[in-house]
DNA sequence: ACTCTTCCCCACAGTCCAAC
DNA sequence: GTTGGACTGTGGGGAAGAGT
């Protein structure tokens, strides 16, 4: 097997050649693996065909979610979300107790404990996870959607990034419904607050219950701006700002 | 009796696919 | 980058055969 001797260690594909570490150290070699072709159509590979239904179904979960808090996420969010998220949906179409091999389902997972609390706590944005921002309890009302913080103090409250001077707090009540592929989402309203030492109990409620069957989430968001005289500017355009599924029903 | 060569089988790492 | 499938080429290790 060809090793490689130089002072380059890359891993990957050039041409037809691949380069990887292994514990033999730092090897070339020919390409390897399966024609597509023969993944799409070989009765070899059914089972891995099946797997790559179920694969794109959790992915398409993945997408309904996303898209239901689609303007939240704008600017809560990192380039990795799609993935951890796809990652927690296969977790949950795994929990699907019924269907047949190739035709499991978020849909029906989601229904079997402990499947939503796998979603409960998810973060968009992980460059600022909320339990690393808030230091404050919250209550969620399931019932109502409406999420209470009682003598919110920010200055005390929250890890400030450096260069912000305010923060809003905003949530939202969406039911999603991976059966049948549709979301409607309620924002609530949102507070603006000055970072410093006033206390404030916060009170987010929703304009209205969402719409449709399925899936009750609960969500949290903070973002961060910076004042200028009079206007407040995006901080970092987002990097530090939260979106959280805080509760689910 | 010992070493070298030629096999074969096994384990491993990489590759592909699905949707985003 | 996320999952779990099957497959491929590769070297390692062991067994058997060939040679000293």
């Amino acid at each position: 097997m060809a090793r490689q001797k130089g002072i380059i260690k890359l891993t990957g594909k050039v041409g037809d050649l691949s380069f990887y570490k292994s514990k033999d150290g730092f090897l070339a070699r020919e390409k390897g693996g399966v024609e597509g072709e023969r993944i799409k159509n070989d009765p070899a590979f059914v089972r891995t065909r099946e797997n790559g239904v179920e694969f794109g179904s959790s992915a398409s979960s993945g997408k309904l979610l996303r898209d239901s808090v689609r303007t939240m996420m704008q600017n809560a969010s990192d380039g990795r979300v799609t993935a951890r998220l796809t990652k927690v949906m296969t977790q949950i179409k795994n929990m699907d107790p019924t269907s047949a091999r190739g035709e499991r389902t978020v849909g029906v997972g989601i229904a079997t404990p402990p499947a939503k609390a796998l979603l409960k706590g998810f973060n968009f944005n992980n460059r600022a996870v909320l339990g690393s921002v808030l230091f404050k309890s919250y209550s969620v009302n399931t019932g109502t959607g409406v999420i209470d913080l009682t003598g919110f103090v920010p200055i005390n409250d929250l890890n400030v990034p450096s260069g912000a001077t305010h923060v809003t707090l905003r949530g939202a009540w969406a039911k999603v419904d991976f059966s049948g592929a549709v979301s409607s989402v309620e924002e609530t309203n949102s507070q603006n607050l000055p970072i410093d030492g006033t206390a404030t109990t916060v009170t987010l409620t929703p304009t209205a219950v969402p719409a449709g069957a399925g899936t009750d989430l609960y969500l949290l968001m903070l973002e961060f701006f910076q004042e200028v005289n009079g206007v407040q500017y995006t901080l970092k355009n987002g990097a530090f700002n939260v979106l959280s599924i805080v509760e689910i029903q």
